[in-house]
DNA sequence: ATGGCTCGTGTAACGAGA
């Protein structure tokens, strides 16, 4: 199975660009975030037509999850049962044996703000809900935008990002305690080039510059892990014309 | 030091993203 995730900015205006994309990387399983749609403007037809079933939990202009994929989907579950959220921040669904939870992490916006405790809070309480996940499908994978940057590493500047949102210590603390739960950064698992990232600034040519952050992620259950044999990030659509700022991260997982 | 771009909304700026 081939599992990607890729938060697409307006799946309105980036639609094409998934088709385009899943033409040359027929991934069994493509998780979406940012698609900014209400359920009712989801493009369903052009999705199926391309060969893929679609779940979704989206509303107007902001957030918006889906889940495309070649396979039959069950057991559909939208938002954090534990977490009271207005937001359509989670989808997830099994798919082959796979328990697939497809975040998109609030931003935090900044230190201090209220919306950096709603990240606090929301991290948290998702960590909670996937422990018990975990406790039914040993075979689950979490992926996403989940804004953050684990690593100095994952950070084209660490001194200019220092204490900002999606690198400070408390957001880096939130991501390990999901490792802590035994989920394995599926990118970590083999040897990278340097300088990876998922993200780079619309603005200064952060693209061309690589100023970017690795903010997407694929994280795998144990049992999971030990079947993963690659995990990439896909630069290429980000240098196609009108580009979503992230780049879709994929993995392969021998199951 | 700040904002620098791209979305949606709605048809002008503005909030939000990261």
């Amino acid at each position: 199975m081939k599992i990607a995730t890729w938060n697409v900015n307006s799946l309105k205006v980036r639609l094409p660009q998934v088709l385009e994309w899943l033409k040359a990387n027929p991934v069994d399983v493509l998780c979406l975030q940012e698609t900014k749609t209400t359920d009712d403007k989801f493009p369903l037809a052009e999705i199926e037509a391309a060969g893929y079933q679609a779940i979704f939990a989206g509303q107007k202009t902001y957030n918006g999850v889906a889940i495309l994929s070649k396979h039959p989907i069950t057991d559909v579950v939208k938002n954090n049962p534990r977490f009271a959220d207005e937001q359509q921040r989670i989808i997830g669904a099994t798919i082959d044996g796979v328990r697939v939870v497809c975040a998109y992490v609030p931003n935090g916006q900044e230190i201090g703000s209220d919306k950096f405790a709603y990240k606090l809070q929301w991290l948290e309480a998702l960590k909670d809900w996937i422990t018990e996940e975990e406790k039914q499908h040993e075979a689950l994978a979490l992926v996403g935008d989940l804004n953050i940057a684990p690593e100095d590493r994952d950070v084209h500047d660490p001194a200019a990002w220092d204490g900002s949102v999606l690198v400070s210590e408390p957001e880096r603390e939130a991501f390990r305690h999901l490792q802590d739960i035994g989920l394995k950064d599926a990118f970590r698992l083999f040897e990278q080039p340097a300088k990876t990232y998922s993200w780079w600034d619309y603005r200064q040519l952060g693209f061309q510059k690589n100023k970017g952050l690795r903010i997407d992620h694929i994280l795998l259950s144990e049992k999971l892990a030990q079947r993963c044999t690659a995990c990439t990030i896909d630069r290429t659509p980000r240098k196609w014309q009108q580009p979503s700022d992230h780049a879709p991260v994929i993995a392969e997982l021998n199951v």
